[in-house]
DNA sequence: ATTATTTTTTAGGCTTGCCTAATCTTTATT
DNA sequence: AATAAAGATTAGGCAAGCCTAAAAAATAAT
C-alpha cells in the first residue's frame, strides 16, 4: 500500500515522462516542492518497492506495475475534478488542489462508482483525457493552436498545464472546452491569434496563451492556409 | 491546520463526551487503534493548541474551539455518507470507512458545495443528525426501540454505533430509516420485540438488535402499553 | 585534457506519530 | 490504613519524510 508522499512522487515521476521522456530528481523535487536529496530517497524505495527502475544519476523510469499506479491516481484526480465542476458547480480554474487531496482516496468501490454516476466521463473540465479502469486513455487528435492554419475550423479540446491564472484569463474571454471558432487572423509581430466564434465578437489571444490551447479541427469548413 | 492524526483524536473525544459525558486516555486509545501512551502525549498537544483541557489523571474537555473542530468533522464525515448512499449506490454498511478518509480533505467551499447538492440534508444514512454549518443539529425526539410501549406506532430514525454487521442484519430484515411500524409484541424471556409493518410479515429484532435503533413516535395511533 | 559547474547522492539531523517499558497516581480491595 | 489493581504519564526508541551540508559523479567550459 502506498503513502500519499509515494503517490504524489509516482504521479510526478509519471507526468515528467509524459512531456520530457525523462525525470530527473532536481525535477521531481521542483514539482512537488521539496529537494532533490528527498527525492533521491524517495525514488530508491519506490525502485526496490518494484514500481520504478532507478540508474542512480541517470534519472528513472515507471515500471508496468508503477504505471499502472500513476494512471490510476490520474484517473481519481480528473474524476474528482470533473465532478467538482459539473456536479458542485466549481470554476475549472479551483479544482485542482481539492482534487489533489481526493486523489489520494483510497477505495476503488468509490472511484468506479463515481465514473459511473459521472457518465464515465473521458476528459476532465480541462479537457484532459481520463484513463478508463484498465488505465486506457480516449483517442483524439488534437493540435495546438499555435500550429493552426490560418482560417481553419477548430474547437477548444484541452488546456494544457493550464495555471489557475491562465484559466481566469480564458474565463475573462469567454474560452472554454468545446467552443467552436475559426482561426481568423495571425499577427506576424507577436505571434498572436484572432479568432472567430459563429456569433459575437472577435477573440484575440496572445501566443503564450495560444501555446497552451489543444484544438481539433472541425473538418467541414477548414481553409488551408497559403 | 490540524493533521490527519490530531483530527482523528478530537473526533474520537468528542464522541466519548457524547455518550459518557468523559474521554479517558485508553478510550480514546481503544477507539483509535492506538495505546494509551501515544493519546497522552496528543492530547497534551491538543491541549497546547487550545482546542481540549486536559486535567493529567482525569480526562480531557473540550474547549469551545475544540468542540466546533468535532462538529465539522462530524458534519462533513456524515455528508460524504450521504453522497455515498445517495448519490453512488453505496448501502449504508459500506460507507464508512470511505468517509473516514474524505472527512480529511480540507475545503470549506467543498464541503458546503456537497452540502447544497445534496439539499441541505439533516440526516445522514444511518439516521444521525448533520450539523450545519454553524455547527447546529437538527432538533428531534427520539426514544430506544428498547423503551417503546407495546403498542405504540412508530418510525425507525437512527442506527447507534451501527457496525457493519448490524447494518447488515437490518438489511436482511427489511429495516431502514424512515420505516414505520407499530410494536406488536415484546417477549418478557429475551426482550425481542415483534413490529408489525403497515403490510407484510411481522419482523422480530433481538433485545440486542432494539437496543442500537432510535425511533419516533408517529404519534396517531399509539397506544400506551399496561 | 583539465578545470569548473551542475546534478545527484550520501550523511547526519529534526519533527511527527507511533511503540514498549518503567514510573507515577488514582481507585478498589482487603 | 495498607495493599493491590487499574489507569495515566513519562522516558527512550523507531520509522517516515523532510531538511542542510558535504561528497561524488556527470556535464560543460576552457
Ligand atoms: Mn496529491
Ligand atoms: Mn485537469
Ligand atoms: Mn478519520
Ligand atoms: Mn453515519
Amino acid at each position: 500500500m502506498l503513502t500519499r508522499s509515494e503517490e504524489d512522487h509516482i504521479k510526478a515521476v509519471h507526468a515528467l515522462l509524459e512531456v520530457g521522456g525523462s525525470a530527473s530528481t532536481t525535477e521531481v523535487a521542483e514539482r512537488l516542492g521539496t529537494k532533490a536529496s528527498s527525492v533521491t530517497v524517495m525514488l530508491k524505495k519506490l525502485a526496490d518497492k518494484g514500481l520504478m527502475k532507478h540508474e542512480p544519476y541517470y534519472g528513472v523510469k515507471l515500471t508496468a506495475k508503477g504505471k499502472a499506479a500513476a494512471l490510476m491516481l490520474v484517473r481519481k484526480h480528473r474524476l474528482w475534478e470533473t465532478f467538482l465542476v459539473d456536479r458542485l458547480g466549481f470554476g475549472w480554474e479551483e479544482v485542482h488542489e481539492v482534487a489533489e487531496q481526493l486523489e489520494h482516496v483510497r477505495s476503488t468501490k468509490l472511484i468506479d462508482s463515481l465514473s459511473e454516476y459521472l457518465g464515465n466521463p473521458a476528459f476532465d473540465p480541462h479537457g484532459d483525457p481520463i484513463p478508463d479502469r484498465n488505465g486506457r486513455f480516449p483517442s483524439r487528435s488534437t493540435v495546438l493552436l499555435t500550429d493552426c492554419p490560418l482560417g481553419a475550423a477548430i474547437r477548444i479540446a484541452a488546456v494544457q498545464d493550464g495555471s489557475d491564472g491562465l484559466l481566469q484569463l480564458l474565463n475573462r474571454k469567454g474560452i472554454g472546452i468545446g467552443m467552436e471558432l475559426a482561426v481568423a487572423a495571425r499577427q506576424e509581430f507577436d505571434g498572436s491569434v484572432d479568432l472567430q466564434p459563429a456569433k459575437g465578437a472577435t477573440i484575440t489571444l496572445s501566443a503564450m496563451v495560444a501555446a497552451h490551447l489543444l484544438v481539433e479541427a472541425t473538418g467541414t469548413k477548414a481553409k488551408s492556409s497559403h
